[in-house]
DNA sequence: TTGGTTCAATGGTTGAACCAATTTTAGGTA
DNA sequence: TACCTAAAATTGGTTCAACCATTGAACCAA
């Protein structure tokens, strides 16, 4: 059960800075007003307002210069994925979800290499819980955790600090949740398909499946892997 | 030039913070010292250590509860790509360099379909000083000016935020851009090709000619668009 | 044992004051 | 007028001391 903590003044104005932020109303390269002024223009004291300024620098938003002023950065070439969480998607979720199959094309083909016999078991062992689940939120974390385990297991410690990114942009965004439950028996499927993938120990083989690119032959052997 | 400011004492905390989380000495899921103690420790007022634990905070490799203390985050889960600019790759580069190879491929596979003529053109002149650039560090520069102006032309804005990530990556690594200088004629020749490949306009074909998924038709086709 | 109260520890916030870097302004000089 | 310089104003950086709010543990009473 998650608690809910009133949120912290800081918090609250990381949040309403980051909106006028992305919104143009600091636009990139502007100033924002000097924190005295802007402090107290949002009822906060000066102190809070530099905590919630040395967030929102640790996002790539702004830039702080002593005498200078603190400056909105063009965070089109300085913020991470994270700033996804935070902006409008609407027609780009096709961005998250295709980014999302090519870290897992990418995990799956390094999982056949370096997951252990345990890995696997574990993969189908959240696969077995999920095929049982039914509730919607239990199963959207199920989901997470296949995938998460699944990452795991292909130690590749840069797609897993990646993933973390997009499991937060997915997580602020329901449609692409809500996608996945619409889809639940595909899931479950492509689940099962990964895990024999995996086992079949053919990294090329594996990606070449999941994104799609094979030839006839190739088609062949995999239609027979995932029969097996 | 860049100026050299001496650095801001919230940010030599940060790293010193940092450094003993990535090191082990603050180990994950235990606690930091108080706040009141932490900061009498580390010579600077509460306050200065409080801007650095938002910093900290929005890395992903803390979390704050009152009443609670500092509980350091299992940051394998947390963190995201930004923290491999502050640990060691040492084996990893591969890691990185195969991200950034991933993304490119994504990039002029979406850029196929989305670039400009202006872009392209963009792409052209960028290439043409790369050719006459001899300085290393000018040359890097230009490395990273091109793979922008091509990830910009992809218009994949969630593209753009990663490469923004593994750019930072790349350039607190200098293995990395080592590796770039010693395979100078190399990184021409892939510039030209991928311009070529985004010129041909066939987004698959191009994924796979980057990702070396070719089919001994494909690879035909590919060599003549390489040649022409 | 259960339930509530108290208390100590910890983070959250505030106000005022002063330091340091930068920019702007005013004045003077050529 | 044009340019340089020094003073002043602006802006972020840091500190101190005090008090608020939440949490957990210890304690006590039913």
């Amino acid at each position: 059960m998650s608690k809910i903590t009133p949120q912290r003044a800081v918090d609250l104005v990381v949040e309403e800075l980051r909106h006028r932020i992305l919104n143009g109303q600091y636009p990139i390269f502007t100033r924002l007003p000097a924190e005295r002024n802007l402090s107290t223009e949002m009822g906060v004291n000066r102190l809070t307002l530099r905590a919630a300024i040395s967030h929102l620098e640790a996002e790539g938003l702004v830039q702080v210069h002593q005498g200078q002023g603190i400056t909105v950065c063009n965070y089109q070439q300085t913020a991470s994925l994270e700033l996804l969480q935070y902006i409008s998607m609407e027609d780009r979720i096709s961005e998250i979800t295709s980014l999302r199959q090519l870290i897992i094309a990418e995990a799956v083909s390094h999982a056949c290499s370096n997951a252990s016999t345990t890995d696997v078991h574990r993969l189908h062992s959240i696969l077995e819980r999920q095929t049982r689940t039914i509730d919607d939120h239990d199963f959207l974390k199920g989901d997470d955790h296949f995938f998460n385990a699944l990452i795991e297991s292909s130690q590749h410690f840069s797609l897993q600090l990646l993933y973390n990114s997009v499991r937060r942009v997915s997580s602020a965004h329901p449609e692409v949740g809500q996608h996945i439950l619409n889809n639940r028996a595909q899931a479950l499927g492509s689940y099962r398909s990964l895990i024999k993938l995996i086992s079949n120990r053919d990294p090329l083989l594996a990606k070449k499946t999941i994104m799609g690119h094979l030839t006839a032959s190739e088609t062949i052997q995999v239609t027979e892997i995932l029969t097996r």
